[in-house]
DNA sequence: GCCAACGTTGGC
DNA sequence: GCCAACGTTGGC
């Protein structure tokens, strides 16, 4: 099982109506790394849920519950999407100052590749992350 | 709202 | 195939 970490900005689609919608499918990738990241994904592995600009923070973990099909949005065959289901929240979120801040997480995509939205995680990163969210 | 970083486009 | 120009993302 792989982990990875998915972006949205709040005001776009936020945690809570993710919670709300109970599963949804991720579009809007048009990022040929994002995509090729989708596409590796597998049914069941984990993922971050990081709100961009507003609160800057990773609020969640997701499932892959569907592999990549092509994006319904579009006839483009470019571009795919997952389905996710939200699996639950963190009991606190951790920000992107606080993953700055921890030498441990100095290499996460987060920090280095700021602007792709959908990046992997390693497990090592994915066991801090949890830890300072008082998840462990 | 500004601006840095980075991906993409298009001229040559 | 290089690289400048441009557009977009996202942190602050």
């Amino acid at each position: 099982m792989a982990y990875w970490l998915i972006k949205s900005e709040p005001s776009k689609y936020s945690w809570e109506q993710f919670v709300k919608d109970k599963k949804t499918f991720w579009d809007g990738v048009r990022n040929y790394a994002a995509r090729n990241n989708l596409r590796a994904m597998k049914k069941g592995d984990q993922l971050f849920y990081y709100h961009s600009n507003e609160g800057t923070e990773i609020v969640g973990i997701a499932e892959v519950v569907k592999e990549a099909y092509q994006d319904p949005t579009t006839d483009d065959t470019n571009w795919v999407v997952v389905d996710v289901k939200p699996v639950k929240k963190l009991k606190k979120p951790v920000s992107l100052a606080q993953i700055k801040g921890d030498k441990r997480l100095a290499d996460m995509a987060l920090v280095k590749l700021s602007r792709l939205s959908v990046q992997p995680v390693t497990t090592g990163e994915w066991i801090t992350v949890l830890e300072m969210a008082d998840m462990q």
